[in-house]
DNA sequence: ACCTGAACACCGTTCAAGT
DNA sequence: ACCTGAACACCGTTCAAGT
C-alpha cells in the first residue's frame, strides 16, 4: 500500500489513541507504515508538520458536524467530543501554532458566535481563548478522571456520564453568562 | 559548592528562562552543577521530580505573597506574575500532577475564595479549573505575544502593558460575574 | 555518602546511495 | 519519484565501580 498523508494521519491517530503522545515517534509511525524512518521525510517536513496534520484532521472533523445555525453551546459539545476522540489532543494543541486552515475557520466561526452574544471586537481574542481553553482543559481532566476510575474501580465517589456533561455545561454557562453581563 | 535541591531548582529555573523547557535536560542541569548526569540521580528520583520541584518553588513563591484577606482578583494577578517569572511554566503544569504541597494549599485557598463568591461544592472543581486554566493560557499567549513584538518590531498593531492587564482583568471578570449569576 | 564512566535503549534528522 | 542504511547529535536512566 503506497504512503499518503492520509495514511500518516491514520496511523498517527491510532498510536495516539493506543499509547499516547510520548509514543508518537517518527520511528514508530514509519514502522506502522512499513517504511524506514528516514522515508517519512520524503512526505513530511518534520515532526511538527505531523502534529499540524493531526490537528487539521480534528478541526475538519468538527467543521463537518456544525452549521452556522448551531448554538455556541452545541458547537462546544461537538468540539469536546472530537477532542476526546484522539488521545492527548490537548497537548497537541498546546504545542502547535494555530495556523492550519480548518483551525482558522473554526476560530472565526467561534468569533462570529461570540459577536452574536454581544462580545466586542476588543474582547474577542481573550473570550475565544477563554472558551477554547476551558474545553481543552476539561477534556484533559476528563481523561485523567476516566483512567482513575478504570484502574482502581473501588474509588470512594461515583460519577456518571450525565454528571460530567452537566459539569461541562456549567462551565460553559459561566463563560456565556459572564460575557453577557459584561457586554 | 555542594549540591542541594535548592541549587538544582535554581539552575533549572535559569535554564528554563534562558532556553525553554526543551533545553531542560538532565545532562544540562548536571553540566551547570559541574557534576555528571548520573550523579543527579543521587539527589532526585527522575526528571518528573525536578518538574515537581520547580512547580513547588513557583507555588510557594505565590503563597508567600498572598494573605487570606486578598481578593480573588488580586490573587490571580499574583499567580499570573509568578507564572510569567519562570519560562514555559504552563507546560510544566500541564505535565505534572497537582500533588505537591504548596500547590494543594494554593488550590484550597482558591476554593475558599470561590466559596465566598457563592460557588457550591458541586461546582468547585470545574470553577477552580476554569479559573486556573484561564490564567495558564493567558500567560502562554502573553509570552507568544511578547516574542512576536520583539522579533519583528514593525507589527501592524501596538499593544501596551496596561492594555494586556485590562484584557487579563476582563477574562477574570467574565468568570467571576458568570459564577455570581449562576450561584 | 556521594560521584563517575560507560553503557542501554531510545529520540529527530540528514544524507549519500540505491531503484 | 520514492526509499534505504548508516550516521550524527542528542535524550533519560542504570549500574558497577570508585572515593
Amino acid at each position: 500500500m503506497n504512503i499518503s498523508i492520509t495514511r500518516i494521519i491514520d496511523v498517527s491517530v491510532d498510536i495516539l489513541n493506543k499509547d499516547g503522545i510520548s509514543s508518537l515517534t517518527m520511528r514508530k509511525i514509519a514502522d506502522r507504515l512499513q517504511i524506514a524512518a528516514a522515508s517519512l521525510y520524503f512526505h513530511v517536513k518534520d515532526k511538527r508538520e505531523i502534529y499540524g496534520l493531526i490537528i487539521e484532521y480534528i478541526c475538519s472533523a468538527i467543521l463537518n458536524q456544525i452549521t452556522l445555525q448551531d448554538t455556541l453551546e452545541k458547537i462546544c459539545f461537538i468540539i469536546r467530543k472530537e477532542y476526546k476522540a484522539v488521545g492527548d489532543s490537548p497537548q497537541l494543541f498546546a504545542v502547535s501554532p494555530p495556523i492550519t486552515e480548518s483551525r482558522i475557520i473554526l476560530i472565526n466561526m467561534i468569533f462570529d458566535k461570540l459577536r452574536e452574544l454581544g462580545v466586542s471586537d476588543e474582547h474577542l481574542a481573550v473570550s475565544g481563548n477563554l472558551l477554547h481553553n476551558y474545553i481543552l482543559s476539561f477534556v484533559t481532566n476528563e481523561k485523567i478522571w476516566e483512567n482513575y476510575t478504570e484502574e482502581d474501580s473501588d474509588i470512594p465517589f461515583e460519577v456518571g456520564i450525565s454528571d460530567i456533561n452537566k459539569q461541562f455545561k456549567f462551565g460553559l454557562q459561566v463563560i456565556f453568562k459572564g460575557l453577557e453581563v459584561l457586554r
